[in-house]
DNA sequence: TGTACATCAGTGAACGCGCGTTCACTGATGTAC
DNA sequence: TGTACATCAGTGAACGCGCGTTCACTGATGTAC
């Protein structure tokens, strides 16, 4: 266990490496969010606090409050779409791939559960802005599971007619499935590779 | 448009009759949660100006702000099983019973996005105490799900051959599915019939 | 090699705000006699 | 029928708190000459 105490205090960055502290804050506003598991638990001072750091000093790097939430959701995607295309790339079979691609996309979701729903949760009022982010950024890792169905339907694989609908129906499978097993642990889920299988082979039309 | 202004003056309620105030109170708590998109803006002093009373008079009905947001869920939850319900009664065909009960579910999440959202997102840190809550509304609900299917496929309509593994996998695409398209309206979906269609058939495996 | 100086990477105190919650209270409304 | 009184349904002022943000500042570090 590792504990960082309150009382930290941090060298200050040499001349030129003020930059820095930019992907400290980043780092700590991602560590408070997944801690706390509601974003409005990421406060400029409770990040100032864990980074050691006096709260004003992060002006330096941020325009306000909510440029700190769009850099760990940024970053979020970022760490997804490469999780997702490494874990394909361990397979030349399309079944499988896709299989490999779920699950990395499903542990991800299991691994940082609040930074996945912050990433998700760009909802009608609070964070409009946002949403093209995430729509940019998911659209990235949808692509490559849409082609991923296509390819395997190409080479027998799938009977899917259809990969971007299947595409869109895995998605929405493996979103909920990743967020309702987060937040309702005291539920009598299905093991939780036979529940992804079961999906991703019956919705991407694997045979 | 109806327009309810926060100098609204609201009628005392008369001797016995106070009790009415909790639901207005509660009924205000899920607009302003539905309004503002998340629910930290449900504060006991926005309740009050909704509803034209003064904050302290609230603490004659909730023991605390929680105590609020909890109401809400459960009214969601009620409200919820009373659709799907309401809905599956129109047919007595097992396949169709299904497709109602699905289509009722998600047309809830349409409705009703955030407090949807709230009755899910009892997460980990926050709210332990509500997880049960959900756990025993939405099996509910989730029974009468699994019993369809079980149906279904007494009556040669629907292959499954595991109707609560097939029920968890419709049940977490259905949410999925609400989630998303709730929260990324920019993103090309497909036909929200056809999509619903689509999982329905497939994971509740109707022929 | 020494020194004045610009710049960088932050700090500390303070502001105004809305919040949950407490406390003592008020005034209308029913009820007992 | 009248009246004293208990109760009910709230109110208004105040508290302490943590927050985002601003402002003028400080002191170490590198650089020009």
């Amino acid at each position: 266990v590792t504990i960082v105490s309150s009382t930290d205090t941090r060298v200050r960055n040499r001349r030129g490496e003020g930059a820095r502290l930019r992907d400290d804050i980043v780092a700590a506003a991602g560590e408070i969010l997944e801690a706390a598991g509601n974003p409005e638990a990421v406060t400029l001072r409770a990040i100032a606090r864990r980074v050691g750091i006096s709260a004003p000093s992060i002006y330096g790097h941020f325009a306000d409050r909510e440029a700190i939430v769009d850099a760990v959701v940024a970053g979020g995607f970022a760490a997804l779409t490469r999780a997702v295309e490494s874990a394909i790339a361990g397979s030349d079979d399309p079944a499988e791939r896709l299989r490999l691609g779920c699950g990395a996309y499903l542990r991800f979701g299991d691994e940082h559960p609040q930074v996945y729903q912050a990433m998700f949760a760009c909802n009608g009022t609070i964070a409009t802005d946002r949403a093209p982010i995430a729509v940019a950024a998911g659209a990235e890792a949808f692509g490559v599971l849409v082609e991923g169905i296509r390819d395997a339907a190409a080479r027998g694989r799938s009977t899917s007619t259809d990969p971007y609908l299947d595409g869109v129906a895995t998605w929405v499978a493996l979103h909920g499935m990743s967020t309702l097993m987060a937040n309702l642990p005291g539920f009598a889920w299905p093991d939780r590779d036979v529940l992804l299988g079961h999906l991703v082979e019956r919705l991407t039309r694997l045979r």
